[in-house]
DNA sequence: GTAACCAGTATCATGGAGTATACCAAACTA
DNA sequence: TAGTTTGGTATACTCCATGATACTGGTTAC
């Protein structure tokens, strides 16, 4: 009981290090949704600024939660793509997306 | 679809912006967790100082995300509960936990 | 050939989240 | 009655995530 809390705090925290910040899971959530160019990803997502952007998806890549691909001959040059490891966010960002949702209605409902 | 994604973020945002911080998950699953005290649930969660939980709690409690209860004549004169709004992140904090909790294992197994 | 778009980088500024440390009055407890 | 626990507050500091703004070198569209 006691050991399993700790362990559950700190696998909160851990999820919570890992999607640490505004950017990263509306970025994450913006790949998975088609988006595979920067300035892609850029327009859907409102108040990213470029430099944010920028940063969060070099340190996504260390962290390979995407993968950027080169390649001057191809149609899409620079090119973002989710990791199977970002893809395991799914069910997380789900569940957020459908709180934030239920939340909205709810505020509406109470106006 | 375009407006379905935009949709989508702004829940997203909503969301991360209620549960923002290092802090507010960890506070809420310990609550949820039966700690109702202050003390017991600054015990629970480890590296957060007094003057974090404390902060953090009083503005939960405007966000009506926990209940604060103080009866002297009680056996606990302070009390912290959750309010069912504050219950509705359940989902969303059990995804997380599970991630966490894969996570770590799959870290272990790769080294 | 110029205007717009792409994929970023460079610099500078700043607010507030988080840390560190000490302290308090009341209650309980040995 | 001295020590510990409880539920916090006060003050001071730090730093880093984010914001604002501007710029660049290459490519595509008109």
């Amino acid at each position: 009981m006691e050991r399993n809390q700790k362990e559950e705090v700190q696998a909160l925290q851990d999820t919570l290090h890992v999607l640490g910040g505004k950017w990263r899971l509306p970025i994450i959530n913006s790949i998975c949704n088609g988006n595979h160019r920067f300035r892609e990803i850029e327009r859907s997502i409102p108040g990213i600024t470029t430099r944010m952007l920028s940063r969060e998806l070099k340190e996504m890549e260390l962290n390979m939660l995407i993968k950027r691909t080169e390649d001057r001959d191809a149609e899409i040059q620079v090119k973002y793509e989710s990791t199977p490891y970002c893809k395991s966010f799914g069910p997380v960002i789900e569940e957020m997306i459908k709180w934030g949702k239920s939340h909205r209605e709810e505020i509406i409902r109470n106006s």
